[in-house]
DNA sequence: AACCTGACTGTAATCGATTACATATAGTCA
DNA sequence: TGACTATATGTAATCGATTACAGTCAGGTT
């Protein structure tokens, strides 16, 4: 490797020069700055990106925490982050969880050894290990999608959950639907309890009450909308709409919908959330919350770079706008329930 | 920031010391070793990564070069290379190129600035710009799926494209179709003329002549497969299969064809590539060929640690066995063509 | 002529580690 | 006891940059 000694000696400069001719261009002279600059060009000479590092305390790298790579949501939301830090001189670092606390404790431990920035979480636990977490002070830490769990307060970015689930369930009262299915995805997420809240707070208003034994799932997973439906059409009175908690759960509901010789949404409507590309060539095209996943990603990285950069943040808390994508996934009920 | 002198200078002993104590513990007495964790755990100490890497010359870092993200194929590939390489000992650097040759340069030159110590490349483009071109001697860099174009010959992870091509035209063929309409992905590729080479030398061995007006498409998108349709459908004869060069063009072909009040497989048969996660959930599930992504992405990186161990390559392609799914999205040719 | 200023460049300290080399101490053996 | 060895530790050089500080020199001012 060429070294900026190689470079100096070769333009019969110092290794001072030579920094500063491509660090601050204005502080040499045109002849001097010249003599470099074929130096380098010579050379091939490229500054050590780890020992600038070393010496300004920075690694201008972010670590992103994600739970799995095939949800294409959360490859929205990376997407955006990975753009926003290109374009304001950060490089990411993937990190795959694959849900297992022991990853995730080892990518945050990033933070510590100074070989990133700042961290952005799109799960919602606590990603440092209990023995680091005295340690963290205010390390840069944003969440998205999710809040994360414990007494420390990160800012997050997040859709209002709750309002959606409203919007959604609105819009199957609005259908004449009175009897819902609900297949969750992850339980113990907040966003868990703000949807299901949401849906509640509408079926409430409207005197309908909630069977508990209608709330089904447990994973963000196909698999888990095709079991959810195989559950909920068991049950004596099945449901004449089926709120799914992603996009993914309702493909496998449609799936598993028509298999069973039903017909969508005729006998079943369905809805999802986030709005996946494929969601609007399903068939039927899928009712669902789009959510603004790439702005959220950007967003993200705007707060974490803030964070770095130690300046106040002026929010702790974003909420993005939802909308909600009425497509053919859902309509008027047909049978009203013989109940 | 707490360094090793701090934590040197609570236990008493040289910086030397404990460096030795984390790194090769052996080396120091068990007394000494015991005061120096405790004063690292006093400190919280952890060894600036930036320091190591300065000093060892190794970044322990790979960056990967993704056309895009939302393509659930690549994140298949990359989930394998980032749990290969998080296996390894190595953390990845996500280089999300937008197609941009000027991104693409912009992170292959990260390898010229020790800020990562080898490549993974996931489109076909030669990745350095041509300023840096002479200065890349034999940097570790592998592709997957694509070969790089260029001079130089890097290790490759592939797909027998043409086999696999040969293997769904004969599938097609041996349900009597004899007119056949392509949607292509990206034109400017290897696998793009390894599969349609593929398609012809069976159609050759049929005696049936390709009309070339019946290669459609340009990239691998949704849209693209939804516009091919429409393209195809308006040909004196259309066909009565259609190869999609991925799922996602497959899925747009379904939706497309279903608009245009036919059937699947009924009225035409359509087959992907990738098997991706929804292509079994699609209605009707997508006859497609399975690649194995995630292996192809432990490979890759397997392959690319060798060449940054300076370890002799065995061979230089690797080809990875495909799999031909056939689902209910191909059928037997109802109406024998007219023709 | 003496002094000052500004532009340019070099010397050397520094970032936070690792490690070659030197040194000290204890233990072993003739 | 003296020579030798092994073990443990410290000193200081080193990795490849950046940058505070100091020095040089030309030109301008009084």
């Amino acid at each position: 490797m060429t070294n900026i000694k190689k470079v100096s000696e070769l333009a019969g400069v110092s290794t001072a020069t030579v920094s500063r001719t491509l660090k601050d261009p204005d502080l040499v002279s045109p002849q001097t700055r010249e003599k470099v600059m074929v130096a380098v060009q010579q050379a091939g000479y490229r500054p050590n990106w780890m020992a600038t590092s070393v010496k300004t305390g920075k690694s201008n790298s972010i670590v992103v925490l994600v739970p799995n790579l095939v949800n294409p949501f959360f490859m929205r939301i990376i997407e955006g982050i990975e753009q926003a830090a290109q374009e304001k001189g950060y490089s990411v670092l993937l990190g795959d969880t694959q849900g297992s606390a022991s990853r995730e404790h080892e990518y945050a431990s990033m933070l510590l050894t100074n070989r990133a920035d700042g961290l952005i979480q799109l799960d919602h636990s606590f990603p440092f290990s209990q023995d680091d977490a005295h340690l963290v002070g205010n390390l840069p830490v944003v969440s998205v999608c999710e809040r994360i769990e414990g007494d420390k307060k990160y800012p997050v970015i997040e859709l209002d959950n709750y309002a959606a689930a409203r919007a959604v369930t609105h819009h199957l009262i609005s259908y004449g639907h009175r009897s819902f299915g609900v297949i969750a995805g992850q339980i113990s997420s907040q966003i868990h309890h703000d949807r299901l809240a949401g849906i509640k707070s509408v079926l409430a208003e409207e005197g309908i009450v909630f069977d508990e034994a209608m709330l089904v799932g447990g994973s963000y997973k196909i698999e888990t909308g095709v079991e959810g439906v195989q559950q909920l059409l068991t049950r004596a009175q099945p449901p004449t709409a089926i709120i799914c908690f992603n996009d993914d759960i309702a493909i496998g509901a449609l799936y598993a919908i028509k298999k069973h010789g039903l017909r969508v949404p005729q006998d079943i409507s369905v809805t999802g959330f986030d709005n996946v590309r494929v969601a609007a060539y399903m068939d039927p095209p899928l009712t669902t919350v789009d959510q603004p996943a790439y702005q959220m990603g950007r967003r993200a990285v705007e707060v974490l770079i803030q964070q770095i950069n130690r300046q106040p943040l002026t929010r702790t808390r974003e909420i993005l706008p939802f909308s909600l994508l009425e497509r053919q996934s859902t309509g008027p009920v047909s049978k009203p329930n013989q109940h």
